[in-house]
Formats: structure tokens, C-alpha cells, sequence
DNA sequence: AATGAATGAGGCTTCATTCAT
DNA sequence: GATGAATGAAGCCTCATTCAT
């Protein structure tokens, strides 16, 4: 009576993390679906199962990506009330838990950076809309910088600006460590760069 | 060396510049050999007399990036011989000469990276090494803080690591910069954050 | 025998109703199997458990229909001995019990008769093959008119080809039917072409 | 400076022919574009110069098929004063013009009536609006039938109904032709249903 | 028997590149 | 040199059919 019993969404899931590793692999222009379905072992027609369209792929691939880094927000500014430990946290998990724990990933975040910041219609603006996900993001960082400046703790400054340039900072690192994943200590680097910046906003 | 020679480089330039700015308005992937030649106002096959594949233009455009980049790391530390300066020439001409100059080259550039950062068959490789470029930036700016530090005017650090740390930053900028043209004063943040990366280095 | 072979045969039957609906609503080409499963409400699956394949339903509706034809001309052609009443039987009852009744059939008449003028291989013309039914058509209707004329109703006429053009009237009538079910009153339009064309060949 | 020139409505036009010859003889569903492609000596790519799909295609096929028709009836209407005329013109130049003459497009013709009798969106109908097509002969016609009721040539009938009669009977032939073009002598049955026709509504 | 998940052959279409003019 | 018509390799996607449950 029954048919084959399949967690729809743990397949899913799975296409979706092999999609991942051959598009950091390959480059989303460059993978084809028949990629996708040899890395998830599967036909290449059992991908439109699951999703309707390469472009679809992607861009459930981007919204994995950044519901990773909203949990990872969510988690570093709830763990701890100092707002030096926030940013310190937001720092370091960036790392630990978003990227080095899923290295393929980091490789297409410049895909997602390329994809995001050009002029898309609204359907496309639903997923992609990298300008509200930063402006969302300074805004967050703004709010720790503000209860820092009413704890005393930093300086009187341009709370936006400053997040603008805290993000910066973590989106350069994040390059550095994509290019020289190997080469260079990041963490040190990360940490040495945080030290840095939070001195030179401390009171 | 015929007036030939002058015009055919000239259109060669031209066709490069349609292209770029193609390809930052759709990306290297969506943009249609169609589409640099109708930027261009010229047939789709003249372009095959200037360049030998859309790879190949694609790969002209990182080449005329990387050489203004070269020219403006080349001005900025010959300008002067203080450290200091150096490096705060390197941060700003690289947002006044290179950036705001050619705004359409900026969107690419994330294309560069995307394309830069993936293993490539020796061919490619010749072209697009951004290992090999970012190592050698790292030298040049590695070189100036030692310049710095023999001065007297930084502190003994790793040369290397905050050289890593500097072109983070200035990346990071690069990418907001990108992203919020319009709403953000990124010179301004640029100098806010040179003013505390320095601040944190001097003696 | 056993019941099951009843139920198989229900159900092979309620498939092929279904397929009927939904090949005349989108086309022959246009149904996919799923259309068919949907309409049947049965998974997509089972239908294989019923039919070859795709071509094999079609062949049995036209199967299906052929049977209905020839039920049809049996009735017209044996309740009565008139020769004038078996033509009108066999023009109203084509209309009453055939096409009216099942309305969804008549759009893929054309549909059967678009796949039926083409030659194909034996298989097919096993099942399709239209020129042999119309020839048996018209050998039937030559029939009766012979019998008309050897009553001294008919005048002396080329049976055959009189019956080519009454079988003619009926398929033209058939098609202006399928057009404009609701705009005009065929079964009235069926009645004035056939007392023309009685009036036409009565001695 | 000029490339290679072409007649590109000759060439359109060319591989419309050709798509019509594999149309009627395959039958539009089972029609690849490679099909096209080889009939009309050309590479598969090229069809894409001059059609947009191959649904595209297929409704240019039937305007063709339509034009011509256009043409028939505007010939047989305007050749004569006489309403009896008219119409004997309407149905042999039918035949021997329009039919006989491509004698591939005829058996299209069921696919045109299959595929035009369907529900479409409003971009499908503006093309295979075949309900319109045949109001207008209706029209058409019932007004040479007024005429001729006017002139005391014909009964007082019903000139819609009498117009649909007419129509059918003429598709009804066409349908018998296309099955037995070689079998019957159509023509001659043509002519024999006409005289009936005529003779039946004669005053 | 019934199902629908899985499959891959096959079709349509795109587009970089070629080449005759 | 310049052009765009022609091409076909290649990719996305559909869908009839299979088959494990």
C-alpha cells in the first residue's frame, strides 16, 4: 500500500549539502546539475524532486547560510551581557563555528557576495537582499556598541559607523582566511585585529 | 608601431571597458558575448579580432585591475619615506584613484576573488593567481612596517600577520564600500579605521 | 472470473474515462501520466498496472471509441428494415448516443483521426487503423443504400461514393459540433443536412 | 565591412516549409527540431535565428495555412456576382488551390482543428483562434446566402445554420480526401454534394 | 495490489565561436 | 577589418517508466 518511505527533508538536506561542496568546489556557474547529482550519489533527475532549478539550489544554499549566521548571532549576543565579550564572541564563533566547521561553505560566500550585491527584481531581492542582511547586521552591532557607550564601557562614537567598520573587519579576515586557509593564523590574527579595534574604542 | 597599431590597441581598450562594465552590471557569468559587443557599438564577431575568448576578456579585465593596483601600491610607497604615511596613501589612493574612479570595476572585483580563490590548471593560473598576488602584497606592506619598525616608529610585531591584518581591513572596507555606495561615508570610516589600526601598532 | 478480475476490469475501464477527460482538455501530448493518476486519483504508479504505457491508453480509447461507433451502427442498421430510416438512425443516434453522451470524447476525435492518417508501423495500424474503418464504414453504408435502391427508394447511384459523402456530412457536422457545441443547434443543423441529401438521392 | 547577406524572410520562410512537410508527416508532437533542422538543410541552431520555439513554428504554420485560406475565399467572393457561383468557386478552389496544391498542409490540418479547439490564454488564442476563424466564414458565407435570397436564387432559410451546413459538408469532404487522396475521386464527390446542396436550398 | 521516489534518455534552447562575404 | 548568419556542443529540465517497499 505504501510506497518507499524517504525523509523528504533530510534528502533534501543532503543535495543540498553536496550542492554546496561542488559549488565552492567548481564555482556555481561552472557546476553542472549531473555534478550536484553524482556528489549526492543520486539521478540527475531526482535533484527536481527536491528543488525546482539550479538558480533554486543556490538560493536555499544562501538562506542555509545565513540562517547559520543569524544562529551564530543569536547565540553571541545572548550568552553574556558585556558588550566586549558580545563583539568578542561574535568575532570567534564567526570562525569556529560558521566557517571553520564548514570550510566548503567559505568558498561560496564570494558567490553569494558577487550574486547579493547586484540589482535583482523583487522575487530574487526575497532571497539575496545582502544590503538589508548588512544593514540588519550593523544595526545589531549598533545596539552593543550603544549599551557599551551607556555602560561607560567604550568611548562616544558613531555607533553605525563604527559597526560598519567592526564588519569590515570580520569580512576581510574572512578573505584572508578563505585565501590562506593554511598559511596564516587567522585566529591570531582575528583575535590580534579585535584587540585592536576594541582598544582603540575603549574609554 | 603604425597608426594601425595605435587604433587596434585603443578598440582593444574600449571592448575592455564595455566589458567590464558589463560584467559588473550582470556578472561574468550572465553577461552574453552579445552583450559586450552591443556595449561596445560593435558586431559580436570583432571581438574575436581583439580577443581570443570571453575567458580571456575576462581574464584582460583582472589583468588591467591587478596593473592599476600595481601603479597605485607603485605611487604610494615612493611618494614618501615615511612608514606612516605610506601606509595611509595605500588606504586612501586606493579608494580615491583606483575605487571611486571606476566604480563598475568595483563589482567585479568580487567576481576576481570568487574566480581567484579556486585551484586552476597551470594556464589559468598565470593569470589569476591571487595567492600569489596577495602574497606579494603582503611582502610589499610586510616591508614597509619594517621599515617602521628599524625606525623606530612601530613596535616589534609580526611583520607579516599585521601586514594580513592590514589588507584585511582595507578588503573589508572595500566589500561595505561596494555594498553602500551611497549611505555609508566610507572615506571617512577608511580613516577612522587606518587612525586605530596605526594608533594600535605605534610605539 | 473471480471477482478481482471484475475489480481489474472497473478500474481499467475508471482509468481509461479518466484519461479520456484529460486528454481531451489539454491534448493527447500535453497529458502527462500524472494528469491521468490525478483524474483517476489513483498514484501514478498503478496505472501501470493496467496499461503498457502511455500509447497503449490512447490506443484503447480509441479502441474504446471505435466500439462504441460500431455498437451504434449495429443498433441503427438492425432496428429497421428501411433503408431512409437506417441513414437518419444512423445520423441522430451518432449525435444522441454517441457523441452528446460523452461530450469529452468528441475533442479527441480529431485527435484520433490526426494520429490515425499517418502510416506507422504494423503494431500500430493494428489499432489505428482508420482507413480501413472508414472503408468498412462506407461499405456499410453502401450496403444500405444498395438495399435502398433495390427497394426502388434510391435512384441509381455510385454507392460507395455516396457514402463517402454522407459519412463526409456526418464528420463535418461532427467538427462544427465539437466547435460550437453551444452556439448552434446541430442536432437540428444534422436534421436539414440529411433531408437534403435524402431528397437528393430519393427516386 | 557587410557580412554575409541573406534573405532572411526567404530563408523564414523556407524552413516554415520545411517544418510543414515534417509536421504532416510525423505529426507536430513527435516533430524534434533536429527534425526541422535536417529538412531544411540547416544546423539545429540556426532555426533559432529566424523562431523563437518550436511552438512558435507551429502557429506560424497555421497563419500560413489561414492566409491562404483568406486568400481562397477573397478570390472565389470577388471572381463573380453570381451567388450560386460563389460558392462552387468556394469549394473547388478549396480543393484544387489551396488543398490539392500542398498537399503536405492538409494533414496538418487535423492539428490545427485538435490543437485550435482547446481552451488557451489570451497570446494562444490571438493565433489558433479557430472558433473566431469559422464565425467569420459563417459569416462569410451567409451573407453571399442573403445575397443570393435577395436575387430570388435561394429559399428563405436560415443563412447562419444553412452556412454551418455548408462548412461542414466542405471539412467533411477535406477530412475524406486527406484519408483516401488517392482512393476517391473527391473532386467528383465534391461536386456531386454541392449539387445536392444547392439544389436543395434552390428556390 | 498500490504507491511515489528514483531515474536517465531525450528534447528544447542557449550561446561561444567560426567563417563567408 | 568588420560583420552577423550559421553552427553544434553542452546544459537544463521534463516525464514516461521502473521498482523497492
Amino acid at each position: 500500500m505504501s510506497p518507499k518511505i524517504v525523509d523528504k527533508d533530510a534528502k533534501r538536506a543532503e543535495i543540498l549539502f553536496a550542492a554546496m561542496r561542488v559549488f565552492s568546489e567548481k564555482g556555481v556557474a561552472k557546476t553542472k546539475m549531473i555534478d550536484i547529482a553524482n556528489a549526492a550519489k543520486i539521478g540527475k533527475g531526482t535533484i527536481y524532486e527536491y528543488f525546482h532549478s539550479k538558480e533554486d539550489i543556490f538560493g536555499q544554499t544562501f538562506q542555509h547560510f545565513y540562517k547559520d549566521m543569524q544562529a551564530i548571532l543569536e547565540k553571541a549576543i545572548t550568552a553574556t551581557d558585556d558588550p566586549v565579550e558580545k563583539l568578542r564572541l561574535l568575532f570567534n564563533i564567526s570562525f569556529s563555528e560558521f566557517l571553520e566547521s564548514s570550510g566548503d561553505l567559505a568558498k561560496i560566500i564570494m558567490e553569494f557576495w558577487a550574486e547579493g550585491m547586484r540589482n535583482k527584481d523583487e522575487k530574487i531581492l526575497g532571497i539575496f537582499n545582502l544590503k538589508q542582511i548588512y544593514a540588519e547586521y550593523r544595526t545589531l552591532i549598533s545596539d552593543i556598541l550603544k549599551e557599551g557607550i551607556q555602560n561607560g564601557v567604550f568611548r562616544e562614537v558613531d555607533t553605525i559607523s563604527l559597526a560598519a567598520i567592526l564588519i569590515a573587519a570580520m569580512d576581510g579576515v574572512t578573505l584572508q582566511w578563505i585565501m590562506e586557509k593554511d598559511l596564516l593564523n587567522i585566529r591570531q590574527i582575528s583575535n590580534v585585529l579585535l584587540d585592536i579595534l576594541l582598544d582603540g574604542i575603549k574609554k
